[in-house]
DNA sequence: GCCATACGCAACCTCCTTGTTGCTCGTCAG
DNA sequence: CTGACGAGCAACAAGGAGGTTGCGTATGGC
């Protein structure tokens, strides 16, 4: 659920397309998920399974499938974590700036 | 240099602690960086070397010194990118909204 | 009730990642 | 010129990540 555990989930080729996917086309099953992908049930359950314990997705039981859905918040978290890096990058120039001419 | 590549690099806490550094204290040399953390020099050199090759940052010789600098643009794209993914799930959402009242 | 479907669990293999250490090389200061 | 400092390179070990296969289980349609 750390921050770096959201990132490193979204590290890897095959999820990011999961996450891509269940954001253009809205919550899909597993089996759903894994059409159009060239690895087993399996391997994108587990894929799935790592976005969800990072906090990407969250889960349900419906009949015999297994659903899988966005937490946009957590993409928002995320976001907001790279804005923060970006605005102290530009007061460090200054004081950068500031310290050259000094 | 794949967007993937980029969200890999963040997603090891070592080297998001680097940026964040990076980010707070502006560029800084191999050997500042190794202080305060508890691996070796070569291990953060290669930290910072990842991060180099996903496009983060960007590199430069000072002397014996090897000088390593934030490349903020990198993380806005990435910004962006997490910001479509959002804005999709919207949509995505509305129109299942449709299809179950349909 | 019966069978196909969608899934979970577990074992296994392979490669990449992350850390280490040892050595060498260029650069700056005295 | 010489020594200390900051880095680069390479080899190595250990752990984790990502893939597969085989098998067992609950659910839904006929």
């Amino acid at each position: 659920m750390s921050t770096a555990e959201v990132f490193a989930a979204l590290g890897d080729p095959v999820r990011l397309r999961l996450v891509e996917r269940l954001g253009a086309e809205g919550p899909l099953s597993i089996h759903r998920m894994t059409e159009g992908t060239a690895i087993s049930r399996q391997a994108v359950a587990r894929h799935l399974n790592v976005l969800r314990d990072a906090g990407l997705l969250h889960d349900e039981r419906r009949g015999r499938e297994h659903v899988f859905a966005l937490e946009p918040r957590r993409i928002a978290a995320a976001r907001r974590h790279l804005e923060t890096i970006s605005a102290q990058w530009d007061t460090a120039l200054d004081r950068l700036r500031a310290y050259v001419e000094d």
